[in-house]
DNA sequence: GTTAAGATAGTAAGTAATTACTTGCTTGAT
DNA sequence: ATCAAGCAAGTAATTACTTACTATCTTAAC
C-alpha cells in the first residue's frame, strides 16, 4: 500500500518531484551557462509547466540550495568512500583526486555553478552550503596532508594550506581545460598526468624512478 | 590645437569614454558577481545615463569584448616583460607566475569574468577573445616548459601539458581561494608557497636544500 | 577674434522581451 | 470526497536597447 507506482509521469509525490527537479538542474548545467538556468527551463525540462515548480519549491533559489544540498553529499559521500578504501595518506588523497575527477567529468556543470555561486554577493543559502562544503572538503585534506607528513610519505617541510589549495586548484584547472575543449570526458585521461606532478610536488622523495602508486 | 582639456567630465571624446568604460567594468566586476553587471550599473558608476553608453557600443557584447581585449594586451605584455627579464626557463615561470598574481589581485574581477565568458553558450566575440588569450598564453609556458627540459632544469621525462594544465590551474585556485576568504590580497602571499609546490613538482631535482631560484 | 554651422556626446523617457513568482481553476490519486 | 499536484494565464520588475531632443565642442567663414 505504501507503494508508489510511476506508470504516470504526472502527479508524482513532492519528494520525488524535488529530486526529479535536482536532477534537472544538474543536467541542464551541463549543457549551458548555468547563469541560464531559469525556471522555466527546469520547467520544460521536467516536462511541467513553470508554475508548478513553485508547487515544490518557494523560490529558485531553493533550487539551487537543494542542488547544492545534492552535491555535498555525494561528493563528500564519494570523497570518504575513496579516503578509507586506501591505507596510506597519498594513496588516499589521489584516490579523493581521481573519484573528485569522475564525478565531475560526470556532472561538468556541478563546479561551474559552485564557482557560480562562490560570485553571488549577499549571503544565500546555496553560497552558504558551497562554502561549507569546500571547508569540510579542506578539512580532510588538511588531515591527510599533515599524516602523509607524520608518515614520512610527504615532504616534512611542506606547507599543508598551500597543498591543499594547489590540491583543489588542480581539480579547478582541469574543469578550466574542459571548459576549453568542450570535453569533459578527457578529463579522467588528463587527471591522471597533472596528479603526478602534485604527487612529486608534495611528495617526500620526488624520486625518478620510485613508483609511488600502484594503483594503475 | 591638438589638446584637450579634461576639466569637463561631460562631452568626453569616444576614445577616452571607451577607455573608462572598460575601467568601470572592471571595477566593477571587482566587487560583485560579473553576471550582475548591467549597462545602468556601468553607466551609474561612470557618472552617465544608460542611454549615453551606447553612444560608444552597440551592444553590451562590445563592452565586454573592449574589456577582454584590454585584458589581453594588458595580461600578455606583463607576461612577456616578465619573460624576458629572466635568463633561466624556470626562473621565467616563476616571474609569470607572480606577476600574473599581482595582475589578478590587483584586478579580481578579470578571472570571474574570464571564466564567466568560457561558459556562455554560443559563439560569442567575448568568448573567443579569452580562448585566444588562454591559447596564446599557454603557447608561451608550453615553450619555457620545453626549454626547461632541453636545459635540465625541469625534469626531462615532464608531461608539458600536464605542467601547463597546473600552472593554469595553480592560478585558478588561488583565485577560489581570495573568492572564499573575500580577500584579494592574501593571494600575493599565497603565490609564493604554492608555486614553491609546482617547482618541486616540475623540477629535476626536488632538491632539499639546493635553492632553484634567487628571486626573493 | 567672433560667430554660425555641423557634428558629437549627452539626457529623459520610452520599448519589447525576459524574469521569478502568483492566482484561479482543473485533474487525478487514494 | 478530499487534497496534493498540475495547468494556463496572469503580474511586477528588470533587462538591453531606441528615440526625440538638448548641450557642448570643433571648425571655418567673416
Amino acid at each position: 500500500m505504501g507503494e508508489r507506482m510511476t506508470a504516470s509521469v504526472k502527479h508524482l509525490p513532492a519528494d520525488e518531484r524535488r529530486a526529479l527537479t535536482v536532477d534537472a538542474v544538474v543536467e541542464l548545467a551541463a549543457e549551458q551557462n548555468p547563469r541560464d538556468i531559469t525556471t522555466a527551463a527546469i520547467a520544460k525540462r521536467m516536462g511541467l509547466t513553470q508554475g508548478a515548480l513553485f508547487r515544490h519549491f518557494p523560490t529558485k533559489e531553493a533550487i539551487l540550495q537543494a542542488v547544492m544540498a545534492w552535491v555535498a553529499e555525494r561528493l563528500l559521500a564519494r570523497v570518504d568512500k575513496a579516503m578509507q578504501a586506501e591505507a596510506s595518506p597519498i594513496a588516499a588523497l589521489e584516490a579523493i583526486f581521481l573519484t573528485h575527477i569522475d564525478f565531475v567529468a560526470g556532472h561538468p556543470g556541478v563546479p561551474r555553478m559552485m564557482f557560480g555561486e562562490l560570485q553571488v554577493a549577499g549571503e544565500t543559502a546555496p553560497k552558504r552550503m558551497v562554502t561549507t562544503l569546500i571547508k569540510h572538503y579542506g578539512e580532510r585534506l588538511h588531515k591527510l596532508v599533515e599524516d602523509g607528513k607524520a608518515k614520512g610519505e610527504l615532504d616534512a617541510a611542506l606547507d599543508t594550506e598551500a597543498a591543499v589549495t594547489l590540491f583543489i586548484g588542480t581539480i579547478q584547472g582541469l574543469v578550466m581545460q574542459s571548459l576549453l575543449s568542450g570535453d569533459a570526458d578527457n578529463m579522467r585521461h588528463d587527471a591522471r598526468r597533472v596528479f603526478a606532478i602534485y604527487r612529486r610536488g608534495v611528495g617526500r622523495v620526488a624520486g625518478q624512478g620510485a613508483p609511488v602508486g600502484s594503483s594503475a
